[in-house]
DNA sequence: GCCAACGTTGGC
DNA sequence: GCCAACGTTGGC
């Protein structure tokens, strides 16, 4: 069982909208690590519900891995913003793995809040900021979630 | 809207 | 295989 850190914009794509729906997949990821961190989930996995690009960026709640990574079809559409030319059915560059919701907390846990605690010190999050998917250490999965509740 | 950080591309 | 140029992400 591993945890996890899935990045939003929550205009593009919401907790809440997760909340509604139950379940997404979650495709357009272009990044190569963010790739093969989906590719290393396990159904049952759970991570963090991040937003951002918004105010405040921060966490937001919990989603869980339903479906294991299988190729991410909008990389064929040549309709859609995330097609890629370069790749091909024969062997899918890209992946994508259907997440479920799990819940939403009461209020958000900001970047900023997130960054004030000596205790996530080398967390992923706050040093390699850019990364939208990424692995999350139990260590720092149970501190955050002592104050999310 | 700016810009720093950093990932990707492509020339050599 | 290096690295400069370029593009994108995302906080502020």
């Amino acid at each position: 069982m591993q945890y996890w850190l899935f990045k939003s914009e929550p205009d593009a794509y919401g907790i809440d909208r997760l909340e509604r729906e139950g379940k997404t997949e979650w495709s357009g990821v272009r990044n190569f690590q963010a790739r093969n961190n989906m590719v290393a989930m396990k159904a049952g996995d759970l991570g963090f519900f991040y937003h951002s690009s918004t105010k405040p960026p921060g966490i937001v709640g919990i989603c869980k891995v339903l479906r294991e990574a299988y190729p991410d079809f909008t990389q064929f559409d040549p309709k859609s913003d995330y097609y890629d030319p370069t790749s091909n059915p024969e062997r899918p560059k890209w992946k994508m793995v259907d997440v479920g919701f799990v819940e939403k907390f009461p209020a958000i846990i900001t970047l900023e809040e997130l960054r004030k605690r000596p205790e996530l010190e080398g967390m992923t999050l706050l040093s390699r900021g850019r990364l939208s998917v990424q692995p999350v250490e139990e260590r720092y999965w149970n501190a955050i979630l002592q104050t999310a509740r």
